[in-house]
DNA sequence: ATTGGTGCAAAGGATTTGCAGTCTA
DNA sequence: TAGACTGCAAATCCTTTGCACCAAT
């Protein structure tokens, strides 16, 4: 997948270029969200980036949300991270990493083991071929 | 998780006697539809589940589709597979196994792999055990 | 009687859609 | 002006919930 090399936070002009890079023209809205979604690496929901952007005392609506982060996620600008039945996470870290999914909590965090990379890919069918990878570990206390 | 000993399809008395081993109770319903699960590997939504079940002749209801998945995978009977955003699947093959989601067409396959099961664990924070993995490749023809 | 299980319909909540208005090249 | 984009509200769709009824202990 894309492994971009991101210093978080990302500013203003290093989101507009990210976005040309990645061919999406950076209309207001898109800048608003794609400069809150990296000002750190987060795992967060559709209300969640509707929340920050507005509180931002940014004005984007609700569909926007939706359509941008299915735009970014189409692009690779983010990761949809399907953990939670409730909803879908975007993942706005780009280095190559896992996810540790605690049962008890909910709460979703990174894992980056060296080790966990030396997973093997397995064998395709005829012309298809891997464009990502998601390894999940669903961990509890109990 | 489970590593039950199945032979595909399984008979009314070897689900009877497999909801008993995870402490369920083997009412008309849940029978019915452990039946329809385990005819063969596979994996499927509640709506899927409702359609088949329903389709061989057996009235089961919407919600308790829902009560008795949410109850077989509590109790590892069934994994819930969370790729699609549009809905849950749950997979009747307990073996050792991750997943080929083809993101062209939806489909998801089972891949075996020996090679995959290589896959180190991570450290993990005090008092937290893994209880599943989840390993999940994306692929595209394109 | 009490507990567990089921079914129905309504409610809930996330996401999508239709469409009119807006911006920009 | 065309095409891309946005916003609003309604619609959709999966899943859950409330509650009455039924079954089994």
């Amino acid at each position: 997948m894309n492994t971009l090399n991101i210093t978080f936070p990302l500013e203003r002009s290093e989101v507009v270029s990210m976005l040309q890079h990645f061919k999406i023209s950076p209309t207001r809205q898109r800048v608003e969200i794609a400069e809150f979604l990296f000002q750190r690496p987060q795992h967060l929901s559709a209300e969640k980036i509707l929340d920050g952007v507005t509180r931002e005392g940014n004005r984007v609506s609700r569909a926007t949300v939706y359509n941008t982060m299915g735009l970014f996620s189409n692009k690779g600008v983010v990761r949809e991270v399907l953990i939670d039945r409730e909803r879908v996470f975007y993942d706005s870290n780009p280095e190559v990493h896992q996810h540790l999914y605690n049962i008890d909590t909910g709460e979703l965090t990174d894992v980056y083991d060296a080790e966990v990379e030396m997973v093997a890919e397995p064998e395709l069918p005829e012309g298809l071929k891997i464009i990502d990878t998601d390894i999940v570990y669903k961990v509890t206390a109990r």
